[in-house]
DNA sequence: TGAATTGATTGAAACGATTCAATTTCGGAG
DNA sequence: CTCCGAAATTGAATCGTTTCAATCAATTCA
């Protein structure tokens, strides 16, 4: 029987179909517990990401379900919300699970996930996260230079302060390094550190954005930036959708751009600047890393870095 | 050991030390498997929607997703990309895992995936989806209302033509639906018949929103409709964007509304007047509904059907 | 014809948790 | 001191597949 199934050719073809007609009439289907305790391991994979709403992981989630579904995988999707408690315990039971592997955007330090699956042997691509070690694949898109020409564009076209707009209290690691190349931004056209000005968050979505938006007004019209970067989109159009409402102009009064370009970017009121990530590719070659690193006895670990792309629209037009 | 883990008070205290100990030592972790191969199911529950990059069905994930995180449950995600096929084949895999359930946005018809998953004793709920028996629980939207409520608003103020968006060739359950909701409405204003003009779309998303633009703009202008309804928010986007290009005013030329009300139809160049579906409630109720059937002996099939509500913003303003 | 070889089929063990029956331990009552 | 019953613990069977060794059948070659 399970010769009929999983190697056919060995058996006779007079036995073969027998066992098919059987197979048939009884109408029955593979017990996948089954085989999954007898192999030691499922064929599902993990992915854990910090909020489906947005749709940048939808886009990542599409890329990945290419590559799952044509390997006869199914993909297990958990919202960690961004936090390390529910991001630990979507751990736990994915391992439990004995998934193929894991697809992990962690919010905060991945150090304790790649321990953790690593003594019980579940492979782990860090996806959008720029792996520190050598020992595990990792895939990203280098935030040092988004973050950077985000700003550098808003200075270039003749900003003085800047607003960057993210910093949450804990380090979400993507924010970090966008901050970071901000920072280098300012530092290569010669402006102050002070000249950037960080807008704290409470959350990474539409309404972290109008919070954001709120604080931004509150700065005395003199000492406010007039160009602020924000660390996504959904960020970035919350922010606008405040400042419109409350009678701003943009990209007078404040110009935008947001981070990521998801797809929605482009049919914003005002069209919004972002900065582009390779969405689908990110999802695909990580999840091709995994399953390779699952499958393949002499698989090499890579850490993928993309290219990001500055997409200029009318939202920091001028 | 199993009693320790699941019903520690079978057990003496200084027993559930040592066990608990060396649990901690060998930092055992369960193995889902060998659990899901003995009790007959698996604690995971499969999801199949047409289209995860659609915020319309992210929103119904994080519904679901609330109920079963709470239920220690994990969610297999899968997209049918609108496909019956794949449908099927995910059906199968779904089925081959033991999943504790499914929940299914059927884009044909949910026969073959009922009667299969039936005859395995597989709980099954159909979301987005008017059940036509009472053999399973479903949890819709009042379709034909929101059809109806979409064209009868266009009709009231003021068009004479109005044109429906994205009547496939191969009948998507909530598309006839809400045609037959928008014909009711011409009906009930005493409109001919043919002052609905049906616009046809290769898919359901922004880039056949853009192919049906295209159609519209071909249609001479006396008979063009001078407003449209979109079966969904992502065709409305596509439309609107082409039809601005194309340097025509909304709702001055043409006036749109969507459907779904997804977060962004506020946020669009032009707000977008949409029939809103309680997105989270949706899913919630669903994963509910399941996971009751799952676990609940006396379990009694319900068909919730939600009322949408009509969201007026510029789009369709005057 | 018989031995050797190849090919096909059958059988049994193993994966790890659960469950329930069987056994052991312990305290208290007679 | 023994016996009983309750509580706690141990052991064995089971779930359905895979895998590999063992068996059986058929074919080839000497």
């Amino acid at each position: 029987m399970s010769n009929v199934l999983n190697r056919p050719d060995l058996v006779a073809a007079g036995t073969r179909q027998r066992v098919e007609d059987a197979v048939n009439a009884l109408r029955y289907v593979r017990n996948e517990s089954a085989r999954q305790l007898r192999r030691g391991q499922s064929r599902t994979i993990g992915l854990i990401v910090p909020d489906i709403g947005n749709p940048f992981f939808t886009d990542v989630a599409r890329g990945i379900e290419d590559v799952t579904s044509a390997a006869d995988a199914l993909l297990i999707v958990c919202d960690s919300d961004n936090g390390a408690d529910k991001e630990e315990r979507y751990l736990t039971m994915l391992a439990e699970q004995q998934v193929l592997g894991v697809l992990h955007v962690p919010v905060g330090s991945p150090a304790g996930a790649i321990t953790r699956l690593r003594e019980r042997g579940i492979p782990l691509v860090l996806l959008d996260y720029k792996g520190a070690s050598r020992k595990q694949c990792s895939v990203s898109v280098n935030d040092v230079a988004g973050g950077e020409m985000a700003v550098r564009h808003l200075l270039d076209i003749g900003h003085k302060r800047v607003g960057f707009v993210g910093a949450e209290s804990k380090p979400v690691p993507q924010v970090v390094d966008r901050l970071a190349g901000a920072r280098k931004a300012m530092a290569d056209r010669k402006r102050p550190a002070s000249a950037l000005v960080i807008l704290p968050t409470p959350s990474l979505n539409i309404a972290g954005g109008i919070a954001a938006a709120r604080s931004l007004l509150d700065i005395a019209p003199l000492r406010r930036p007039t160009a602020v970067s924000c660390v996504n989109d959904l960020l970035a159009i919350g922010m606008m959708q405040e400042l419109l409402s409350r009678g701003m102009r943009i990209p007078g009064d404040v110009a935008v751009v947001g981070y990521d370009d998801i797809g929605f970017a482009e049919a914003l009121a005002v069209p919004l600047s972002s900065v582009r990530q390779p969405r689908h590719q990110l999802g695909r070659r990580a999840a091709e890393l995994l399953i390779d690193e699952a499958t393949n006895e002499d698989h090499r670990h890579e850490r993928v870095v993309f290219e990001p792309e500055l997409i200029v629209r009318e939202s920091s037009n001028r």
